[in-house]
DNA sequence: GCGAATGATACAATCGATTGCTCCAGCACG
DNA sequence: CGTGCTGGAGCAATCGATTGTATCATTCGC
């Protein structure tokens, strides 16, 4: 490994003690030195490529640069644009991402992770980690460990918090297909555990009663889970239940793919038959036929706005006036697989 | 933030000098001190929730027990499953990883970024990067870095490397194809400027010409970039061109969508007319119709790998006899896309 | 019974930067 | 001309752990 050049070494190039050196190359001091005295420091600096060691600064300041960044299943495409909008923005005030990847399903595994991020004095951390409610978040703010979650609900949490607005992005779903003509449209929701599959199945009531459709527990299935075959089953039995039905609002892509099934396997066409509509638009899935209509939500700006939230919390001594919590607006993708009515 | 317990506390609560505590902890130089006395230093370091300071450690034994990662676009799902792999593997010995994404295109941010890792002192680099030459590589080689590449070529490379087994890969589809009875059989690579994509097509023609297919080169269409319009206008050049063509030999998922609707343009049916095949399997694309086959990389164990290997170097003084490259095998998904010939 | 070997622990330097405090020169003011 | 500021820079403690060396009490060998 290269050797690398210490503060004494610039200070002596510099013909100054490390002390003065130091403030010179420190932006908040440097005032207290006399200008001709930073300029030559600097120079210094600069022809030895000297670079602080972060080690031993954050020995001395008790700070790190560094931001922990706790994901369940990291091999879930949706967190990929999270980090990396939270890495650009951590970056611009010279703060570096550490990943960590936990098991969602396993609570303790969660809390070993975190407890890891913490004894290696991360400064803060952003909780990507999904359970609706676990004992994790009041243990952080507890401690006051500077932390912000995203991607998960505020619900009465402690933590800051950025999501993307669910009931924003069924309104649009709902109102693009009432637009196409639709009046009897069914709901495929993700498990009410989950805080997306009960808010966006809140979302659903609540924005047809507003639009004034027709909607009983009969136009409406909960699945087990986020899978396709969870989809399938449950709008097979959605279909057979209510025939009538003309547009389906899936709480998620995988369960409308599993809606695509259902509906061939009655014979009907996607589209044109039945409307299918999804969330979360995720990638290649507008190469399907017919191209998923689906609620595009701004998961890059959401790493973006967690990583500044933090840096806010950071500079500002963590005390903010209470926890905020932001809520991005989704977009509506319109493709093929949302027609007009037959 | 928590107030930490420090070593000295622990010294004083078990009544011994810090530097005994200190032996104590450590499991190495354990067997110097009194059985005794490492069991008193440990009841007080557990009672008191010792945790070292990393930084203070670092510092002293100039080791940060931190990895970092360069990934290019981490918004690519690839990419997940190795992350999670090599984190796995890491945190087994006690590192973290320190993820950095770069602009691929941008060479001058590549090596900026790397330059970060550097300045952080990480122990070891992993580089994901994938362009086919750049001189980065000679530069961290030249440096004396223990650094491991990932997924990309390691031909003339001074570093180690570990890759999927394009060649094999390209062999399983090839086999198949001819298993199921095709005979004219084409090729729509991926740009040449890439590894992966120049490997592919040398592999293609190797094996090919080993099984006793005849390829000529009107059999053969280089995309410009891995892209589903590329795969596209790739595949309906080469299926006007040669129409005789039976099956088609993607180097990539994305091209062989764009071949799916190249097929479909000419009224033909994928897998009965003519049988398509990708390269990555990426999730979700067994749901099309008809489901694609795929070679399936081993991605997650490419990060298990490069980070035992990684972690090998830095235990034995990073002086490996010579950069070590592996391959590892991929295995062929076989689903409807591919059916016998018609 | 005395010097040497040994085992166990304490002392203190060290890693590299930050920062409170001291020191000093130069200047203004009375 | 002495006192008091003040800007600028040096001194040294400090952060928390590691580690080379010194110290001390035993025990062993002869």
């Amino acid at each position: 490994m290269t050797d690398r050049i210490t503060l004494k070494e610039v200070a002596e190039a510099a013909g100054v003690h490390m002390s003065t050196a130091s403030r010179a190359l420190n932006e908040e001091t440097r005032d207290v030195v006399n200008a001709e005295t930073v300029a030559r420091v600097l120079k210094a600096a600069r022809k030895l490529g000297y670079t602080p060691n972060p080690l031993a600064r954050g020995l001395r300041t008790n700070r790190t640069m560094t931001v922990g960044m706790i994901i369940p299943d990291i091999e879930n495409p949706l967190f990929g644009p999270i980090i990396a909008g939270a890495e650009a923005r951590l970056g611009k005030d010279g703060y570096s991402l550490l990943i960590a990847d936990a098991d969602v399903k396993d609570s303790a595994s969660v809390a070993r992770v975190i407890e890891t991020l913490i004894e290696r004095r991360t400064d803060g951390l952003i909780v990507a980690t999904s359970a609706r409610k676990d004992p994790i978040v009041a243990d952080l703010a507890k401690r006051d460990i500077p932390a912000v979650l995203v991607n998960r609900t505020a619900d009465s949490s402690p933590l800051p918090s950025i999501v993307g607005d669910d009931h924003a992005g069924i309104g649009l779903v709902v109102q693009h297909l009432v637009d196409q003509g639709h009046t009897r449209i069914g709901h495929v929701s993700g498990p009410h555990t989950m805080s997306t599959g009960h808010g966006r199945y809140q979302a659903f009531l609540s924005w047809t009663q507003s639009l004034g459709i027709e909607v009983d527990p009969s136009a409406i299935e909960e699945s087990e889970w986020y899978r396709v075959e969870a989809g399938l089953a449950s709008a097979e039995a959605l279909l057979k239940r209510r025939p009538d039905i003309t547009a389906i609002v899936c709480a998620n892509d995988l369960l409308a793919m599993g809606a695509y099934r259902a509906v061939r396997q009655r014979g009907l066409t996607v589209g044109s038959d039945v409307a299918i509509t999804g969330y979360n638009d995720i990638p290649l899935l507008d190469l399907l036929e017919p191209p998923l209509t689906s609620v595009r939500v701004p998961y890059r700006q959401m790493g973006t706005e967690a990583a500044g939230l933090l840096m806010a919390m950071l500079s500002s001594g963590s005390g903010q006036d209470g926890p905020i919590s932001m809520r991005l607006a989704p977009t509506l993708s319109v493709r093929g697989s949302s027609g007009p009515r037959a």
